[in-house]
RNA sequence: GCCGAUGUAGCUCAGAUGGUAGAGCAAACGAUUCGUAAUCGUUAGGUCGGCGGUUCGAUUCCGCCCAUCGGCUCCA
């Protein structure tokens, strides 16, 4: 693997060199290797457009053929920067100026190529055996926004060609399964673009699934001992004060609204909320733990230039809980979300997890000791999870808290962060709370934020492209589909009574008793991924039986009503396709 | 917000170097009664993203704005 590192900083190295070759007066940027591929920045004259893009890929192709070896040199820094003054390559000045003066200056050049680099690269250019440069876009001089735009010429590269074309399948079949692609199809959802960006509309049949999910949500909250809580979208300014939002958070929060001469803020997080209404009563150490659980709609300023479809907008609904506890018991705590996370998650269809830890970063708020403490509970709680092989980002932390995040694999392999569980040192401190302990003394609790799906919008996303629009059938906003073959009387009649019969155990379906071909009405119930079409014709309704045909299956097995009954309510109690 | 691209019928898209636009699917209506992924016909449907400018005339050229797409940055 590390060879196919190689192989793609090699990659980035003949990018430079093609667009050298080009644009004798590029300046260049940093080309690492990336996940997939690489890149390389560049200063330009002119705008590059996708077509430039053929031509530098067969400048590319040209070096590679020439088949160049990469040649290591080292300089002292001194000579380094002659060099890249010679040069004229100031982006790369500056990124010499700051490596120390002690170490040992490496270059890598190729033909006429040379580029201020630590490596490590592959011997020759035709190593580089399967690549292809992507897209184009504009990145800020080490990504800072006050720094001038570069432009970034993104590759991707592979150690053969299969895996170079395997890759290029998964692209699109991730395109295929773009939630804003299927939403449209299957009337899921909208952004109404006059109507505000990132504001997402839920159709009846995106609503449904939505219903589904979050009675599936809050049944498992009760289940597990949480309480449900309710709280309002906008609040006074004082409450954003004390938090502390209106000074570290301001730049994500709107502008206030003026109502009877106050403030109010539209809430970027519940968590105020959540501690007022804890606050609202005496709170004694035998009350603990509180678990109060809210899908809380909140809104936060998004640029516009990162909304993107379901997964970035600016209104969204997370599934929040706050746990507020003592000492001895946060450790539990902790497990049990994780445990509860875990068994939501897989019920909806995700299995593969992978947890991170955060720590104490160098700006942080609150006791030390706490500190030491909650990240202790965190590690522990993993173990006793059985959970080892987390990764750990030390300084990772929010400035408030420790916390974990869980990010599950979907099915096609992309990696998405859902739940995180954090630790917060400020909001108690800050809105002073406190309980009574078994010593008569006030005590500052625990407080745990922690969100399993993330938000129901983004999970939605999410959900959306792991299962292609193909819901399992406890989640599909319309289960069945009765078409029927003709319209004699015998049919119709049993179409209707299996449709009466069916709704009447709660199932959700349709009847298709159009005039129309009976290939119409499946091919039209495939399209919608209806997971199960019931087909009634004259021979069904003397039988008293129901031709049914599974999504994606081309053969029909002919059921008793009381068989698909049964069928169904084993799927839908199992939560299974 | 920044860099680049895009915005034409409900959807997917075509089109004119400035003379107000089409196709397929969907829709409505009619015919067809047809057993496992698209029956046929007719009709209707558009201030060509919005506002302003240039022009005899703008969807086409220019400016601003909005939105979308790919990134940067940021994050649920």
């Amino acid at each position: 693997m590390a060879n196919l590192e190689a192989i793609r900083h090699s990659a980035s190295h003949v990018l430079a060199q093609a667009v050298l070759r080009l644009y004798p007066t590029a300046k260049l940027g940093i080309g690492p290797a990336i996940d997939n591929g690489f890149y390389y920045d560049f200063e330009l004259p002119t705008p590059l457009i996708p077509e430039d893009l053929i031509k530098i890929e067969a400048e590319m192709k040209s070096i590679i053929k020439e088949n160049l070896p990469l040649i290591k040199e080292t300089l002292s820094k001194q000579d380094a920067m002659k060099r890249l003054q010679a040069s004229g390559q100031t982006f790369k000045q500056e990124l010499l100026a700051d490596l120390p003066d002690s170490e040992a200056i490496t270059f890598y050049s190729q033909g006429d190529f040379s580029d201020l680099c630590k490596g490590p690269h592959a011997a020759y250019t035709r190593d580089i055996k399967a690549f292809k440069l992507q897209k184009i876009s504009g990145a800020y001089w080490r990504g800072k926004e006050s720094n001038p735009m570069l432009q970034r010429i993104y590759g991707i590269a592979f150690e053969t060609k299969d895996e170079l074309a395997a890759y290029l399948t998964l692209l699109e079949e991730a395109e295929k399964r773009d939630h804003r692609k299927i939403g449209k199809e299957l009337d899921l959802f909208s952004l109404q673009d006059k109507a505000g960006a990132g504001l997402v509309y839920w159709h009846p049949k995106g609503a449904r699934i939505r219903h589904i999910i979050e009675s599936f949500w809050k049944d498992e909250h009760f289940r597990n001992d949480y309480e449900l809580v309710n709280t309002p979208h906008i609040g006074q300014s004082w409450l954003w004060e004390t938090s502390g939002h209106l000074g570290f958070y301001n730049e994500n929060m709107y502008a206030p609204m003026k109502i009877d001469d106050q403030d109010y803020y539209a809430k970027p997080m519940n968590c105020p909320f959540h501690i007022l209404i804890y606050n609202s009563s005496l709170r004694s150490y035998r009350d603990l733990p509180l678990r109060w659980a809210e899908l809380g709609t909140v809104y936060r300023y998004e640029r516009s230039g990162v909304l993107h479809g379901l997964l970035r907008v600016r209104g969204f609904t997370q599934d929040d809980a706050h746990i507020f506890c003592t000492p001895e018991q946060m450790e539990n705590e902790i497990f049990e979300v994780i445990r509860f996370s875990k068994s939501i998650l897989s019920t909806l269809g995700f299995d593969e997890l992978s947890f991170y830890l955060s720590t104490r970063p160098e700006d942080s708020v609150g006791d030390p000791a706490r500190w030491e403490q909650a990240e202790n509970a965190l590690r522990k709680a993993l173990s006793m999870e059985g959970i080892t092989d987390y990764q750990v980002d030390e300084g990772g932390g929010a400035f408030y808290g420790p916390k974990i995040d869980i990010k599950i694999k979907d099915a096609l392999g992309r990696e998405w962060q859902l739940s995180t569980i954090q630790f917060d040192f400020n909001e108690p401190e800050r809105f002073d709370m406190t309980y009574i302990g078994s010593d008569g003394n006030k005590h500052r609790p625990f407080m745990i934020h922690r969100a399993l799906l993330g938000s129901i919008e983004r999970f939605f996303g999410i959900l959306v492209e792991h299962y292609a629009g193909k819901f399992p059938f406890w989640l599909s906003p319309e289960q069945f589909r009765i078409l029927t073959i003709n319209d004699s009387e015998a049919t119709l009649n049993h179409a209707k009574s299996t449709l009466d019969h069916l709704k009447c155990l709660g199932f959700r379906g349709t009847l298709d008793d159009r005039n129309e071909k009976l290939g119409l009405k499946i091919r039209e119930a495939q399209v919608q991924h209806i997971p199960f079409a019931l087909i009634i014709g004259d021979k069904e309704a003397q039988a008293s039986q129901i031709a049914l045909r599974k999504r994606g299956e081309q053969s029909t097995t002919l059921l008793s009503l009381d068989e698909v009954e049964a069928l169904f309510k084993g799927l839908q109690t199992q939560k299974v396709n």
